[in-house]
DNA sequence: TGCGTCAGAATATGATCAAATTATGCGAAG
DNA sequence: CTTCGCATAATTTGATCATATTCTGACGCA
């Protein structure tokens, strides 16, 4: 049994493939797959798997595969074998504590080059999220939501400390997927209201103040459903 | 012309590699080389050549490119070319911000965890690395250093952290090499008797505060060298 | 229950195709 | 007549694939 998730027909079968290479496009694919927690934790990634459903050779997913596990969104499972990292406890307090010290930063920062433009798509994004909250659709309020953030963190004009956090949310997505389909969308509150009203004003550091709380108030939903039964996932 | 610094002949040649993967082992080594500053910054990296000078297949050094590459060690120069990056004055103030809210905690970690056989390893590096300032070893510098960095990090026993701040490691290392060997090791100040005071006495808070300072302290050097002259470096 | 064999999957190599950069040669202008 | 510029060719390099080899895990048999 393998991976299913992915069965989108690629566009370009057989035909040009436009000009992005095949690594780029598995590696897009790959990341999506997993930042939406569309593969669960704990799944096992096998090469000739990914070969035979998105129709390239070996070497394109083995590199994809090799920069997703250096991104920590795969591991090395033992000798030879690669799957979906499962988070642990020590391990979300971790990122918590990063993201609770970068994304602020980024915050402040998005805020000082804060736009109108920026602004109206951020709205956008909330508009969107808050309607995916409405419905329950679990999908939809985590790309939406990551779509808010990445945007503020790609309008902070820091890539490092962007591509770092990216990383970050990269290694929660699964989880998410676990924690979302649990307990629902209805009770996810947020602080984006206060962000969106700091960018406004181009109040950096109420900017900052609201992502800190925006990014506690994520943390704690985590570590709360992480610890409530130590085991995330089982696999029989 | 090409990377021929590494020419260390690799000691399995032809007969049994051990046990560890040919795209690990290119990795490790290209590793060193750009953190240790061993390839200048703006360096070209060629596949083709690495492949000779390893003799090893074009697949495991594609692999290991594609991983530093995700690490910030390697860049994508433009079209299908891949360098080693300059450090530029805005991405080094990302480094340094990162370095400064990251490094202390994991001080402040490895302090709660220290133990005497640590703080033994420690003491060693730290006058291994005394002992090459005063000979104005600058390799030896950059190698303690970081070993010394490392192992606090390493103690810290937060797996994703140390990993992020030794990416931004391998981030700074190419520019360092260049600094040092411009302004030599001579006033080279740190924070390390510091730490080790702080770490002998289980001050978890002190080894915060001692590694804030020295982070900040090379920071400061790092963005001195490089706002001094905007172009780091010169080919002609 | 322990061991041997087999199947499947990953690692690694070489070949092949495509793209880009460099080198070269021809023509025109000064 | 010399030199500069542009266009084209050749070489170098990157991307992909097909294939061989090795290792791991599992199943079956004693």
């Amino acid at each position: 049994m393998n991976v299913d998730v992915i069965t989108s027909t690629n566009p370009f079968s057989g035909s040009e493939t436009g000009k992005t290479p095949a690594h780029q496009t598995v590696y897009e694919k790959l990341r999506l797959t997993i930042l939406f927690g569309d593969l669960a934790p704990g799944q096992p990634v096998t090469i000739q798997g990914l070969t035979t459903q998105l129709g390239v050779g070996m070497t394109p997913v083995r590199e994809a595969l090799r920069r997703l596990i250096a991104e920590g969104a795969l591991t090395h499972q033992g000798n030879r074998r690669v799957s979906v990292p499962v988070l642990t406890v020590a391990c979300a307090q971790e990122l918590a504590f990063m993201r609770k010290t970068l994304e602020p930063e980024l915050a402040r920062r998005a805020a000082a080059r804060m736009g109108p433009d920026i602004l109206a798509r951020l709205r956008d994004c909330d508009d969107d999220l808050n309607q995916a909250i409405a419905q329950g659709d679990v999908g939809g309020y985590l790309t939406h939501n990551y779509r808010f953030h990445a945007l503020i963190n790609d309008t902070a004009d820091a890539p490092i400390m962007a591509a770092t956090v990216d990383r970050l949310w990269l290694r929660f997505g699964p989880s998410l997927r676990v924690v979302c389909g649990r307990f629902g969308t209805s009770n996810l509150p947020d602080k984006h209201a206060d962000l969106l009203a700091a960018f406004a004003q181009g109040d950096t550091d109420a900017a900052g103040r609201a992502m800190a709380e925006d990014v506690a108030q994520g943390a704690q939903q985590i570590e709360m459903a992480l610890t409530e039964d130590s085991v995330p996932r089982r696999f029989d």
